[in-house]
DNA sequence: TTGCTCCTCACGTCACGTGAGGTGGC
DNA sequence: TTGCTCCTCACGTCACGTGAGGTGGC
């Protein structure tokens, strides 16, 4: 028989590992002093214990433990394990993500000795359709988006479109982007469905699902644009992926007057997608 | 003003965590309406609570996250961020280590259409002084070394060999192993130091310290080798390890009446050798 | 007497998830 | 009236670690 400390000793865990193992009923001493509380365990215990360690080495909970320790078929155990290696195999693609986050933001700061942006998270963006208005650009230039907008925006609150559509979400602007002549900018409004009829100048667009670094700036649009865009863009490729312009502008929140602009609130979009590793 | 759950959907967090962060005082309602106990959030609030999500999703705590918003020095900040990739880096190869436990328990089942054996640990076995006996034996048998080893045993209950050292552990067993010709088989148990003269027929052996596989087996030794040794070479091959030769017994239960030898109990080490990875 | 091992509560961990039970405006 | 959103407790999670306070044998 061998002492509560010899057992731990010998298992290679800690006392209070068995005197939980025992609560839990998973590992009961052979034996226990009724004078002193004394647990007693037999070498042969160890069996048992080794078989727990090992278990647990492998990542898997005591519940689990104790259903393969307790008699299991051959195809139980099987579903368990490849359950695990899945379960082990995500962790490993989450745990090497986050390392390369962690290497992006260290070589932004040997590369530009400053603090990385860190107000950019990974959004994944849900297909969404949009009642918007479409307005030609002769120049993607902040100003004359600016401008372009500001001739679409009355349309949205006009009564006529308040009837024909509720929206479920902020205004938001997105481009049809050429790097060379004209562009198109466009106003939208996210629906639920696809109304019935539209109401001119309107079009329902669908916004396919994308995957998109995200940040949120508030102020006037010219203290935020183009600058927003260049740190989603550098970020984007720091952690090593490809942006697929154009970004989409989200109207958090609109002021009505000029005076509290600084209340202004844009949520940004620039959709990014992940290169194929040729290692794999 | 946003109202909690427009807050939550921008950021893509849930209800419950935002009041969790107020009740740590990590992100604080701009207001909180007093009658209703309404908390209201302004947009430009979402720059931290996105930057929190950025972070956590480094895998920080909230408690990190916190200094690093509460202002922090770019050295801080690098400090920080080397510690977390050194634990990523850590997590990184012990899932891997568990995914090839788990492969290796897979292929097991594929092949042998059976339970692999559970009870067997890695386990790191220090380096240990032991006060031993050589019998030489001209043939690894298992019979031959239960004889060798029960001519040994008597000298470890002789008086002065009791005045001469303390055991620190059970008895062991150990070899030199040769694959042809003679080889010598040692009895020995660890003391906490080298003793400073020993009495015929001891000497004093320090054995390295070595990663083994265990296991923990009972009854007559005849019943136990050498298809222990099997097990083990088995399962460290299964895992990808080379076996080390020799293995190591250790004499956890010793019995005094043949009657009791289902009593008796086993340890027994294969130290093992990880093969350098070429691919890294 | 001092150390060492053993005992039994019982709180703490980490970041929330999940009811339970209730309120207030459309 | 029914749904929806909001509120405040407060327990549960997982596998123990870590005291606090005390006992028993060398």
């Amino acid at each position: 028989m061998l002492s509560i400390g010899e057992f731990a000793r010998l298992g290679t865990v800690s006392v209070r590992t068995l005197r939980h193992y025992e609560e839990i009923g998973l590992l009961l001493p052979a034996q226990v002093n009724p004078d002193t509380g004394y647990r007693a365990y037999t070498a042969d215990q160890l069996g048992r214990l080794n078989r727990i360690v090992a278990l647990k080495e492998l990542g898997l909970s005591l519940t689990q433990a104790r259903q393969l320790l307790d008699g299991i078929t051959l195809d139980e155990l099987r579903g368990m394990l490849i359950l695990r290696r899945a379960q082990l195999e995500h962790e490993l693609e989450e745990h090497a993500n986050q390392l390369l986050g962690v290497e992006a933001r260290l070589r932004y700061i040997e590369r530009e000795g400053a603090m990385p942006a860190d107000d950019i998270v990974v959004k994944k963006v849900p297909e969404m359709g949009v009642v918007a208005i479409a307005e030609p650009m002769p120049e993607a230039r902040t100003p004359i988006v600016v401008a372009a907008v500001n001739r679409c925006r009355p349309h949205f609150d006009r009564p006529e479109a308040r009837e024909h559509f509720q929206g479920i979400g902020p205004l938001m602007v997105f481009y049809e982007h050429k790097l060379a002549g004209e562009s198109t900018v466009y106003l939208g409004l996210p629906v639920a469905r696809q109304p019935a009829e539209l109401p001119e100048p309107f079009a329902y667009v669908v916004l396919p699902e994308v995957e998109a670094a995200v940040t949120v700036r508030s102020g006037a649009a010219a203290s935020i644009y183009p600058d927003v865009y260049h740190d989603l863009a550098r970020w984007v490729q720091a952690q090593g992926y490809e942006p697929d312009w154009p970004a989409r502008d989200v109207w958090v929140h609109e002021v009505d007057d000029i005076a509290d602009i600084s209340q202004q609130v844009f949520e940004v979009q620039l959709p990014f997608s992940r290169p194929v590793n040729p290692a794999e």
